[in-house]
DNA sequence: AATGAGAATGAGAATTAATCTCAATACCAA
DNA sequence: TTGGTATTGAGATTAATTCTCATTCTCATT
């Protein structure tokens, strides 16, 4: 059990909300692995173990999650949200192939350092970076 | 009146499609200006003029305008998909200002030509950039 | 341990962008 | 002009996300 539980708590109670059962399920489910996500997955993986937690339950953690500085939003895929781990999780840029969803993540500060100096150059304070492509991955292209 | 005519009316010819009215009229819409936009604004602004284009045409349009080079999905916001100009337009990269919605628009070869150097490494063949960041823009920052 | 006020919950309804269906119409080569 | 095909508008449908609300949980205070 990682410190993201620690932060979690923290973040709740400075917001005056509570600890409640569910959302220390789904914030463990979330941290049970390092995979990008999304709330169609996670509601399965969590009613296998869990028959009483909600999609209500579960899209209304997820702005907390955020807020807390655990997640953030990834990309959208199949029409739906995904999100992954910003706890634990240094920066990185995604590679996602069109054709079978597969998703290659690269370190790079190097495009970051670009942006940072664009972004100084307009007086905009970024909050969130943005970098990637979309293609075809190396067994995709046969 | 551009080339996107001509664009589009070969494209529309090599796939045995027909360049009907509604089609036009959409085309020329979406040319009008040059900025982003999404298909409910679309459909307004048409509205104006012609009573007798459907959301359904818009929606079945859009693809083709992608599918012959002349705009491409460019952001997400308020949960609605936006489209750009790709024709008569180089590529560039967005700010997007998370308090007000500008966007600022940038033209930069560099973060391309890192993600390109990535690619290759990985053997990834790249369709399509999404380079950017979010924030706050100089006029929100008070 | 019991209380109570406010926060959180599950279930299902509501919203809404995007897609689909289908009968009627427009396009265009011949 | 005609005929075969593509396209259309209207409305139904889908599906992700959000909202409503009556009931249940949390937790600081007793
Ligand atoms: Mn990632
Ligand atoms: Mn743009
Ligand atoms: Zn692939
Ligand atoms: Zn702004």
């Amino acid at each position: 059990m990682g410190n993201e539980n620690f932060v979690f708590d923290k973040y709740l109670i400075s917001k005056g909300l509570k600890l409640t059962k569910p959302r220390k399920i789904i914030l463990n489910t979330v941290f049970a692995t390092h995979e990008h996500f999304n709330v169609d997955g996670l509601y399965d993986k969590i009613r296998k173990k869990h028959k009483d937690v909600s999609r209500a339950t579960i899209y209304r953690t997820i702005p907390l999650l955020i807020e807390s500085g655990l997640i953030k939003q990834s990309l959208r895929c199949l029409a739906k949200d995904h999100y992954e781990h910003t706890y634990g999780h240094s920066r990185h840029l995604h590679l996602i192939c069109e054709k079978c969803g597969k998703i290659i993540e690269i370190e790079s500060k190097e495009a970051e350092s670009i942006l940072n100096k664009l972004a100084k150059k307009h007086d905009f304070k970024i909050r969130e970076f943005n970098i990637g492509a979309k293609g075809i991955c190396n067994n995709c292209k046969k």
